[in-house]
DNA sequence: ACCGAAGTGGGACAGTTGTCCCAGTCGGTT
DNA sequence: AACCGACTGGGACAACTGTCCCACTTCGGT
């Protein structure tokens, strides 16, 4: 085995594991499966991490970064606030349509950190970001569409994130796109009454 | 020990299966840990269940038929419609509140019966039966507004249960109780909306 | 060329888990 | 009273898990 320096083996093993977690879920995430999953010996998982709850903690810390871009709003000037954040709520199911597994992930990584009181604010820390980032996102649409918000930003950025979390659990239920696409109509109708659209 | 038929023995089971489930999660739902949890021995089980699977599987498909009540609306006649899917979300917000780790353990068992093909079916019941609850509540609530939905009542109530669903996890993540509050007002106000208020 | 530190591999350990077995005991029917 | 099948208890087993240890190899700086 070629020899790679720890902080890359940490991010070797991270990337292992989300995938071992996409396809069968945490529970089947065993130092084993990720390290066969990464193509290394069961001894480096402990070279490079000083437990499984470690890694599984810095699994849920660093993977809600990459989700940045998903939700983000074509900015095409011109459209109306409602098309902008259907729009935006369209171009997410897409995402999640396009790999269910992943959010299936992270649904589980965030269950699993409400179970322990020291894990919780991992978990908070992780919707405070999607909150401000449906924020600026929120903001960003409002401005191109020549509108605001009658309410504060932030707490229309938790409905929409509340949306979001709903349309998510019950099409990874029913698979049904249809009703999907109307959960993002209604949510966009529901969040579009929280602004002024001069 | 005294003597219990298999039939009343499998429910004590399931029964000492949730409460374990909901205080530690399905994980940690072990053989031995819900047979504490009923004060059997361990024989006892595999005397009711011929497996764990077949428990699990139990525990999820008759869970939810005590939910049923929770989100049935007060019919208060004289209220608007909007006002009556308010009142109906926020009633099943404070049954939320009374006891999280029940609803924090209904979102676990279906996640976990996602996870596997032959198991994904016992989810999709499960909330096909809540879209039927949803679905008779609407039905009642815009009987007693007199209004009528404008869109088939099953989609709206397709909705709900996904508005729901999101007000569920992201009250557990940050227990914002105002956040929580504002999230039903916006979905009442969305599907309030597909209704034709006379 | 050498040497300490960084990285690697395989094997081992103890604890936990689901499941099973078997000898026994109870209760109701005959 | 006898008996048969329903129920019970304790102990065992094999599989799997997270973690650790130790001998070994390779690398970068001297």
């Amino acid at each position: 085995m070629t020899r790679i320096p720890a902080a890359e083996r940490r991010a070797a093993l991270i990337d292992a594991a989300l995938r071992v977690v996409s396809r069968h879920g945490l529970a089947q995430a065993t130092t084993r499966a990720i390290v066969a999953e990464a193509g290394m010996s069961l001894a480096s998982f402990h070279y490079a991490f000083a437990s499984r709850d470690e890694l599984v903690d810095e699994l849920i810390t660093t993977v809600v970064g990459r989700e940045q871009q998903a939700v983000l709003p074509d900015l095409i000037p011109g459209q109306t606030l409602h098309e902008i954040v259907e729009a935006g709520l369209l171009r997410y199911f897409e995402h999640l349509r396009s790999d269910p597994e992943h959010e299936q992930a992270m649904l589980e990584l965030t269950q699993y950190a409400l179970r322990s009181p020291e894990r919780h604010p991992l978990a908070a820390a992780q919707y405070a970001k999607y909150i401000e980032l449906a924020a600026r996102s929120l903001e960003l649409g409002a401005e191109i569409a020549g509108a605001s918000w009658t309410v504060p930003v932030e707490r229309v950025a938790r409905v929409l994130v509340a949306f979001t979390d709903g349309l998510t659990l019950t099409w990874l239920v029913d698979r049904d796109d249809d009703a999907a696409r109307a959960v993002a109509a209604a949510a966009a109708d529901a969040l579009t009454r929280m602004a002024d659209t001069r």
